[in-house]
DNA sequence: GCCTATTTATCACACCCGTGATAAAGTCCG
DNA sequence: CGGACTTTATCACGGGTGTGATAAATAGGC
């Protein structure tokens, strides 16, 4: 019994294809027809791999999840201790990078989750990798502010988390918009207040 | 040529239908037919008011843009301009809560509102209303921060709406959540900092 | 070389959608 | 009352979608 191709490999393939395609027209732009096309491959053997329209999604939101996560866990937070000044204020920022859309690769990491997360809101599916989503980055941002002596990490890590939140809408959509250099600008000038006005423990 | 029925009404009514259908099955689950049922009219009624689904949507957009408007009107500047302190405070955050989901009502335009914008990003029919809100929105807050002596408004206004949308976000979808205490504290805590840390000119 | 299981490739079905065209009902004006 | 116009109510068409079932091709293991 065998195969003549790896089939996580076929699964990834599948996925990116999902990726680009909801970067491109969203969430409900996704059809198993759209998804063959862009894979170069047959619904019917998209249909293998996942068995319908919902397991792709929610593998397409998986991967992403699990994009975001490795990116943060490049940071230990044992790194950040102790660090003040200048310094503490570059590994904050290098951190909170990893999440929003500042090249490329992140910008469309953005795309699927912001869209994700708000599909979230009416399809109950999502609800829960979208929840551990949003948990494992105030988890992490909390640490990390606390780690660097930030008086009430929780409450400064929901400041964060929401500028995230913020700058990735603001940067992700073409209503303004925000350039990578105006949303590093404003994400420093808000870290370098908090540290400042919060960094004494 | 009569009409025995208001169209103004009539058109007000569908749009509200549209609205409800939004927030509870967001932005592609809206349908013709469905805003027909929601409106307890029929298809062909809610087509004689609006040319086809795209202007539905327009209108629905413009209405909450609109309401928006509305509500950041009712704090001019000029009553901002010399308070300082906790005055200060109180008058900023009355002002960004009118555009913050702290309601039923409020939550509603913030969750249509929201949806709009990230649709805009895949349908440039919704840019240019997009476009004008965002705009709109920064345009106040820079200037209410600037009726208050905060120093580089431009730059903390970036922040505010970044903040805005974020806690939009968290407060809307049901991936945490974000209570409207909460909401409000975390707005306070930024907002105080902001003024503290950039209050004298 | 054959057999078995995996993978690919196509059907067809039912559903919902937007849209155009058209008929029916209702309401005011003269 | 009669005619003109607005509003309402249906119909059918073409297109796209998810899904189930099924046939064809492919690649080892024996």
């Amino acid at each position: 019994m065998p195969a003549r191709i790896d089939p996580g490999q076929r699964r990834r393939h599948v996925v990116g294809a999902a990726f680009r395609l909801v970067v491109a027209e969203g969430i409900d732009g996704l059809s198993l027809r759209k998804v063959a096309a862009e894979a170069g491959l047959n619904v019917g053997s998209v249909r293998h791999y996942f068995d319908g329209h919902e397991d792709l999604l929610a593998a397409a939101a998986e991967e992403a999840g699990d994009r975001m996560g490795r990116r943060l866990a490049r940071h230990p937070v044992d790194g950040l201790r102790g660090l003040t000044g200048a310094a503490a204020l570059d590994a904050l920022q290098a951190l909170v990078e990893e999440v929003l859309p500042v090249d490329t690769e992140r910008r469309e990491e953005a795309i699927v989750v912001l869209e994700l997360i708000l599909a979230a809101r009416t399809r109950p599916v999502f609800r829960p990798i979208s929840a551990r989503m949003a948990a494992d980055l105030g988890r992490v941002v909390a640490d990390a502010l606390a780690a660097l002596g930030v008086r009430d990490p929780e409450g400064a890590a929901a400041q964060v988390t929401a500028l995230i939140g913020g700058l990735t809408i603001d940067t992700v959509t073409p209503h303004g918009s925000l350039g990578v250099d105006r949303l590093r600008a404003t994400l420093r000038a808000h870290l370098s207040m908090l540290l400042a006005h919060h960094g004494d423990r």
